[in-house]
DNA sequence: GCAAATCTATCTAGTGGTAGATAGATAACT
DNA sequence: AGTTATCTATCTACCACTAGATAGATTTGC
């Protein structure tokens, strides 16, 4: 019942750590005391998988979007939550984001996979946008593409680094930028 | 004699399309008309094409740097001339940042490779706080890794995308914010 | 100058291992 | 009894990598 569950939870540590095509069936199976053959029941293709993958990452970021921290009207605050959805993943976790890992390969993946991730980014660009534009932003679509790119590439450099100062050093910078629009 | 170069040539492609552990030394001796066997001639383990890989690549980074169009003194330039170099790899060739794509796999690469791409990001994003730090910007080294960290997003998120809105949008934003320093 | 030795770059052939995937049996729960 | 979930066993395809041979170019020694 719940194996679907901890294939996902695995596959998404394991992807995030290292990508779409270094997880394998058997390396989530002997984690899990399992054959790879019964992981074919709950997933019958790893595109199947990858797909499952992303749309529950994409669900359990939408609740983090509607979680009380992000309801503010201060730009500030508004900017320092999304920020800190990343902030954490990455310094408590050790965990890119899902789809950042996956658009890299992206040439490499299945398509379905590909145009979830697809969704993911717009969507969530597109919730900033609306955000900021509430705000009263002067750019509300450029600066929330800014925002969410800074996020992805500060993650994706820290990851060869041996601290978080560069992921803080390019934060930083982008709040005081930006909580200030007018 | 010049099939080391064209191995290069070929595994930086596909690699930068894909990931580290899509391509093989299958795949690209096909491409080339030759075996497999041949490619580990010339490099003996893929951990070592990986290493040559990424340094043959900061080199080139490097000598785009030193280019002409680098040499200014108005931030707006310098920070244009340094966009371009990732917007004509993105837009031109479609490809992405050799180094962002292996970051994003960072777990999954025998460690020689991992270190060669940490060492491309500190160094790229030194030159750029020292470059900001002549041209009197108050943060050099904020600025340095939040520009860096911006493109290299920007770059992945339209990895995914049809066009490139994304990039130019968040590169549009940050151009804007940081040309006028003070 | 010629012969021997070495180097370069490729080949054929094969190793052991891992990948995702399938078929069919079996167990367990309801 | 039927559904759910896992098993064993197996398949085909691919992976990185190695051994040993070969043909041609280059270098070395006499």
């Amino acid at each position: 019942m719940n194996s679907a569950l901890k294939i996902l939870d695995i596959a998404e540590r394991r992807m995030r750590q290292a990508g779409y095509n270094t997880v394998s069936y058997r390396d989530i199976a002997a984690e899990m005391g399992l054959k790879s053959a019964s992981l074919h029941y709950h997933f019958p293709k790893k595109e199947d998988l990858g797909v499952a993958l992303v749309r529950r990452y994409a669900e359990k970021f939408r609740d983090q979007l509607t979680a009380s921290t992000c309801d503010t009207d201060l730009p500030h605050e508004l900017i320092k939550a999304f920020v800190n959805i990343y902030a954490n993943a990455l310094k408590k976790q050790k965990l890119l984001c899902l789809c950042l890992v996956l658009a890299a390969e992206a040439d490499g993946l299945p398509s379905p996979v590909t145009e979830e991730v697809k969704k993911f980014f717009s969507e969530n660009i597109s919730w900033l946008a609306e955000r900021f534009e509430t705000l009263n932003f002067e750019r509300p679509a450029d600066d929330a593409n800014t925002m969410f790119a800074l996020l992805q590439g500060a993650m994706v450099i820290s990851a060869t680094s041996d601290g978080y100062d560069a992921f803080d050093a390019a934060v930083r910078s982008i709040q005081e930028k930006m909580a200030t629009p007018q």
